[in-house]
DNA sequence: CTGTTTACCTGGGGGC
DNA sequence: TGCCCCCAGGTAAACA
């Protein structure tokens, strides 16, 4: 499940090598992954270049040179990687871009077909963010905002970090692996944080995010780098799809439950 | 307006 | 071997 350090690590591979060539050509295979209209996206890509990569949250943003952007969601079971030219393809990978002078193609991957492709101008893109009502991205919200969102919504913890209007980034995953390492039960009301607690609760955020970006993510089951390699934070994990192994803290076993209609790993004594 | 549920999809695993 | 059902979880839309 791609989320902020596996999105990260894509824009930082694709930022090596994409924005020195021309998009010469898209082949898609399968249309309702293009959001916009299809004929007008590949009309306003095809023939230009990819001036800037920027990531918000779990968005990735590709700004053309003509003032287009085409933002990019990998949500479940996205895949957005490096390939040969001639390599064939399976019947899971939906887009093909080709470049001028380059031996390799883009592919865009995905199983459960959830993921997309959108183009927006450059008005639109300047209201994207906004219009979605997404909060700042996780790496870079201050404290003082973080507290602010918080106050708005009330519920548990584990649901109100999952909520992207509240700080951009985290998903099933990290929140589970962020709660366990400030021993805050999923359950928690995020209303009854002290400020303390929310400080500690945001260095952590960060600081795990951070983790897993060295580690170029987790993959658990479908997430590849754009060089097509596995990330390696799976090993650093402490909670996530970590039942019935005892926690590193206090050799508790890891139990699996269901809050906010997520699966979610905790520790029950460090946890409460 | 708020919180909850469902839809979007496919593959994998358990039960029988 | 195969069929059925449930589960995985990011987001939008429908719902209560």
């Amino acid at each position: 499940m791609p989320e902020l350090p596996e999105v990260e690590t894509i824009v930082r591979e694709l930022k090596k090598e994409l924005p020195a060539h021309k998009i010469t050509g898209i082949k898609n295979h399968y249309s309702p992954i293009i959001k916009s209209d299809v004929n007008l996206l590949k009309k306003k890509v095809i023939g230009h270049k990819i001036i800037k990569i920027n990531r918000h949250g779990k968005y990735i943003f590709l700004l053309i040179d003509n003032n287009y952007t085409v933002v990019i969601h990998l949500r479940m079971t996205g895949q957005l990687f490096w390939a040969a030219k001639e390599a064939p393809i399976d019947k899971h990978t939906h887009l093909e871009f080709f470049f001028a002078n380059k031996k390799k193609k883009l592919l865009y991957r995905d199983i459960r077909k959830f993921g997309g492709f959108t183009l927006l101008t450059e008005k639109e893109y300047t209201e994207y963010i906004k219009n979605k009502k997404i909060a700042e991205d996780a790496l870079k919200i201050s404290l003082p905002e973080f507290k602010k969102n918080l106050c708005r919504k009330k519920g548990v913890i584990k649901a109100v970090l999952l909520d992207q209007s509240i700080i951009a980034g985290l998903g099933n995953i990290y929140v589970d692996e962020v709660l366990i390492r400030e021993k805050l039960s999923p359950h928690f009301d995020s209303q009854k944080l002290t400020e303390d607690q929310v400080s500690s609760l945001l260095k952590t955020i960060k600081q795990v995010l951070k983790a897993a970006i060295l580690k170029k993510g987790t993959t658990f089951s479908d997430y590849i780098t754009a060089n097509g390699k596995k990330g390696e934070f799976q090993l650093k994990l402490k909670a996530y799809q970590q039942q019935g192994k005892p926690c590193c803290h206090c050799g508790t076993l890891i139990e699996k439950t269901k809050v906010a209609g997520r699966g979610t790993h905790f520790c029950p004594n460090c946890q409460k």
